[in-house]
DNA sequence: CGAAAGTACATGCACGCGCATCTAATGCCA
DNA sequence: TGGCATTAGATGCGCGTGCATGTACTTTCG
């Protein structure tokens, strides 16, 4: 049904690959040099901020920010010691954590938001 | 002209992310397990193959894989190791090298080919 | 020609990643 | 209830990455 040739399938992953490579590699530029910020932190960022009082499961975040569970462990560590998010116990299950944006996150998050949204808009238009 | 709201941008950058996380975790996947490759490895492989003479320039490939200049240097020294490339000098420009492919390189590109493919089928299509 | 700027690739370094594993808490079932 | 499999998250480890820099060669220009 939806058959494709295999070099149309190659030419679309190589489109994928040189399309992320060109989004991730600006943003990664210009949220550090502007912000101090990484990818995965803006994105954990985001996820948190559009989260129900900005709590949120570790494991939603693994999810969110297209990491493994352990690298998503110690990237809440580091935003943790930067003061950008806040790990509590949860008591429903106490093996779990809450992962909760501080007020100090939410404000470094709203200041990145539009350096984000700008690098979209001038690398992601040839979609 | 092409304007596309701010929701709509994230939109796409998400989705980019997500889809290029699926299909390279599954190569990595896939790759790693079957003919001990890893994506980078693979796609230097098939740059070469499709190199006259299997040829290269260092930077040409850098480019090709995506990859800092620093880093595919390293690949480079890793598939020499590994037998899958030989590098020489380039007589034209001594600052040069040369990347060739090896015989037993083409052999493990060719086998490895049908593998990536099949993964690109499966986890590309829903684009 | 000769010095300075530029280019191609290599390498020291700090750091983030995934895998495997550990710890602690929970769920399941006899 | 007691024991075993399961799950959430943390951590040791090896490795690949980018940045800054080093080295060798080339180009440019006075």
């Amino acid at each position: 049904m939806g058959d494709v040739s295999e070099v149309e399938l190659v030419r679309r992953w190589q489109g994928l690959l040189a399309r992320h490579a060109a989004v991730y590699n600006a943003l990664e530029q210009e949220l550090r040099q502007h912000h101090d910020l990484g990818v995965p932190e803006f994105e954990a960022l985001e996820r948190l901020a559009g989260c129900q009082l900005g709590k949120c499961r570790g494991a939603e975040l693994s999810e969110a920010v297209h990491l493994s569970q352990s690298a998503a462990s110690r990237l809440v560590a580091r935003m943790e010691r930067d003061g950008l998010v806040e790990r509590s116990l949860c008591e429903d299950d106490r093996r779990g954590i809450f992962v909760r944006l501080t007020e100090h996150g939410r404000r470094r998050y709203l200041d990145a938001r539009p350096t984000h949204r700008a690098v979209l808009a001038t690398t992601l238009d040839p979609q």
